[in-house]
DNA sequence: GGCGGGAGTGAATGATCGTTCACTGCAGCT
DNA sequence: AGCTGCAGTGAACGATCATTCACTCCCGCC
């Protein structure tokens, strides 16, 4: 049976090439990726410096592999929570602002990754970057969509509110020397989940939004 | 008289200081710091890679000054603009973020600089940034304390939403493959005006700022 | 006309680092 | 026991680049 064989061979590669990542993941939150070495790199790894090529075309293959990684991780996380709220469009919308905050707190440094180290990438990689930073949002600008057709919303533009969002979701971790200080990541997800509500949700509708709209 | 020759002296430092810092960020927007070499630094800004170091301490030093010269020059732009406003907050306000938007589409790349390059500086330097970006926004803030203390605006969080407006303005730099396609600069800034305005001024005043409220 | 010294030069240096490749060890097969 | 090929190794190579320094040039002054 040698389809057994290529399984077995195929998730050893998955958990090396994962192993490489996390290492350089690490470094890199520590340093930056020029200041990574692939020395370095296989040292934090656990395994030798040829092996490091065996699995990854180079040095920058492995900068965009990690980036995808962490992008990825966001990817699928939205929709679920989203789901779980319900199908009104604005406690979807306030349920996705808040998971996708959530889980950029859990890793702060691999979103400031993503923004100190995309202009190294190519072209090909940075378009990547991109598409799947589009395919994230894709949720909440659905539940935005679908909020201004029913008339919940206001009639604002989705696509600008959505990055608005995104925006403010990444000040969590590209300005946490100052938010941090002075808000929970309880605290500012409710914040400014009532702030922007209140310029979102249509006047006719904010009494019943009011557990969102008071911070 | 020795001050004459001092002075003249001091200029043409400046002038150089400003030659060299001027290729740097050239240079830098192209490629990005660690690609740029000393001697296509040189080359770029007309002197040999010798000069250089007369004048900076080295390169790390160079990225320095490339930045706060950046992020000076974006400081004093604020305060005279709302000052034009009138004595409204509102007013004030948006007449704040509206400029701070205009100075950052005069040169975009600038402010994906600091964002890239924060990183690869000392502490020291990081800290000087951070202070920096403190003062450009204290009139905004300013504007938005005195508005809750008068009650045109909701009791918001000053601290919050002053942050919150540098990163939407930011925005317009960092995510500029997303808005430039779909917005003018002129649109982007009305837009985000109406947005945020509407969850910051106070529902019983909101009918005197309909001129900012409607994009 | 000679001199002091600040401005400017650019080849040489030494260190770092990405990449390569000749090698080892070993698992399974005959 | 011998063979095959895959996983893994790490010293060596070649290129790049920040930094240095011995040097030239020239201006203003005695």
């Amino acid at each position: 049976m040698p389809d057994v064989e290529d399984a077995v061979r195929s998730v050893r590669r998955d958990s090396r090439r994962r192993q490489v990542l996390d290492a350089a993941v690490a470094v890199m939150q520590r340093t930056g990726y020029h200041e990574m070495s692939m020395q370095a790199l296989a040292g934090e790894a656990g395994v030798s410096v040829g092996l490091l090529y065996k699995y990854f075309g180079g040095k920058e293959e492995i900068l965009l592999a990690a980036v995808l990684d962490i992008l990825d991780s966001f990817g699928d996380q939205l929709a679920p929570a989203m789901e779980e709220a319900g199908d009104d469009p604005v406690e979807r919308l306030a349920a996705g602002f808040r998971r996708y905050v959530e889980i950029i707190d859990l890793d702060r440094d691999a979103v400031l990754l993503t923004y100190r180290e995309s202009r190294t990438l190519s072209p090909a990689g940075r378009e990547r970057i991109k598409q799947l930073e589009v395919a994230t949002a894709a949720p909440l600008r659905a539940a935005l969509a679908d909020g201004v057709d029913r008339g919940l919303m206001r009639a604002l533009d989705p696509d600008l509110v959505v990055y608005d969002l995104m925006l403010l979701a990444h000040g969590w971790a590209l300005k946490d020397w100052h938010f941090a200080p002075i808000y929970t990541v309880e605290a500012f997800v409710r914040a400014q989940i009532a702030l922007m509500l209140s310029g979102i949700v249509a006047p006719a509708h904010r009494r019943r939004y009011r557990h969102l709209l008071e911070p």
